[in-house]
DNA sequence: ACTTTATGTTTACTTTCTGTTTACCTCGAT
DNA sequence: ATCGAGGTAAACAGAAAGTAAACATAAAGT
């Protein structure tokens, strides 16, 4: 598990970094609240601890911010015992308010509890049960023609080798052993479409020269 | 919203039921933790509130019963102020814990903030207790007839994997071993007519060659 | 015993899906 | 700028799925 924290107190921040860590949850903590949005923007965490009591900006604006563009799970951890910011903090859709002081242990049983609700880690997106024909991006459950379902477990089990068309017309049942290539890239174009990576694709990708290649 | 309760102080109750109840959230309370237990194996609400110290039996066994048939979103409620109840409430599936005394504000929120993150989640619209012959679909009875309902709990039970209808033929009593699959698509209609997703399936989905799949 | 209702099945027809091709566009390396 | 490769919208045809209606039989009601 993989957490994001923004604390200007980087002697609290050290010292959780290094009880979380050694219970398998890697944080990387900010310092400045703006280069953290940057990130989350462009990064996957599991979750955000964010302190409210920050020197340059209020957290709550940061919480705000945040919600314009991730789900992420928020724990919002602060010495302002004001009711009135627990509430505004839930309201501004943080999942939970842990009150200065607290025991890591206690930071670490609801940083479980959240992402135990989401059910999501930021590992690989994409899962193939190859037996139940089921794919999950993102933990939902991809809903893909024969010939997009059978493509993309191929490319799957030879990941990250890249795939030639001819290859895949040949061992792909659901495509005409007599098709152009040109028949693999309309079909790839439709995956992306559905794993919404059409433009700046990250996990189908194209070789070029070569065919196509996926990274779980 | 529609939340119920296991609180023994009728008094404390009833100051929460109030409050909560101008803001639209309709508490329903049990002093019996039992009589609560059976309430909402059959009932649906949309989270509950459980008070720790409760005279007859620790409410963190009551959590743990509950946990067997039901994900509702759960807050703990309680004046035991020990950390190791805390801890040990989230990893026996509590969404939240609430130190007594607290502001019905901030249960308020909280509770607002746990359902709000539910709804992000999407979790299963269907709910199917095989014993009973009863399937909740957002909350509400299904009325269904034997084959309806035995390929909905079918499906259900090897959901998300894709059923031919041959399997469901061979292994649904109510169908006619010799019934051609064709039977099988019109039953399917009639199920998603019941589902109100005749146009644009969300659960019932079919997969073109193979035959359908239940998204939970 | 008789009638009505409910429900699974079949039929016949319509609609949608999906793999393929074509044509045109964009992008990147040289 | 040029050339080749990949991207994709649109059109198409055959296959699969959807469904309205009629039917048969079992279950329920009287």
């Amino acid at each position: 598990m993989r957490v994001a924290m923004i604390e200007d107190d980087i002697e609290l921040a050290e010292i959780l970094a290094e009880y979380l860590g050694s219970h398998n949850i890697d944080i990387v903590n900010f310092d400045d609240p703006y280069l953290a949005l940057a990130k989350l923007r462009v990064e996957s965490f599991d979750a955000l601890i964010l302190d409210l009591t920050l020197p340059q900006i209020d957290g709550l604006e940061i919480l705000k911010d945040l919600r314009k563009f991730s789900d992420i799970p928020v724990i919002i951890s602060s010495a302002r015992s004001d009711i009135a910011d627990k509430v505004l903090g839930l309201e501004l859709g943080a999942d939970d308010y842990l009150p200065k002081p607290y025991n890591p242990r206690e930071l670490e049983a609801r940083l479980k509890a959240i992402t135990r609700r989401k059910g999501k880690t930021a590992q690989s997106d994409i899962k193939i049960d190859r037996q139940k024909g089921v794919v999950y991006f993102k933990n939902r459950v991809l809903d893909l023609t024969p010939a997009e379902f059978e493509i993309l477990s191929y490319l799957y089990e030879n990941s990250p080798r890249a795939v030639s068309r001819e290859e895949l017309i040949r061992n792909i049942d659901s495509l005409n052993e007599n098709s152009t290539p040109k028949s693999v890239d309309v079909i790839i174009g439709r995956i992306r479409e559905k794993l919404r990576e059409r433009e700046n694709p990250k996990h189908l990708l194209s070789v070029r020269g070569v065919g196509y290649r996926l990274i779980r």
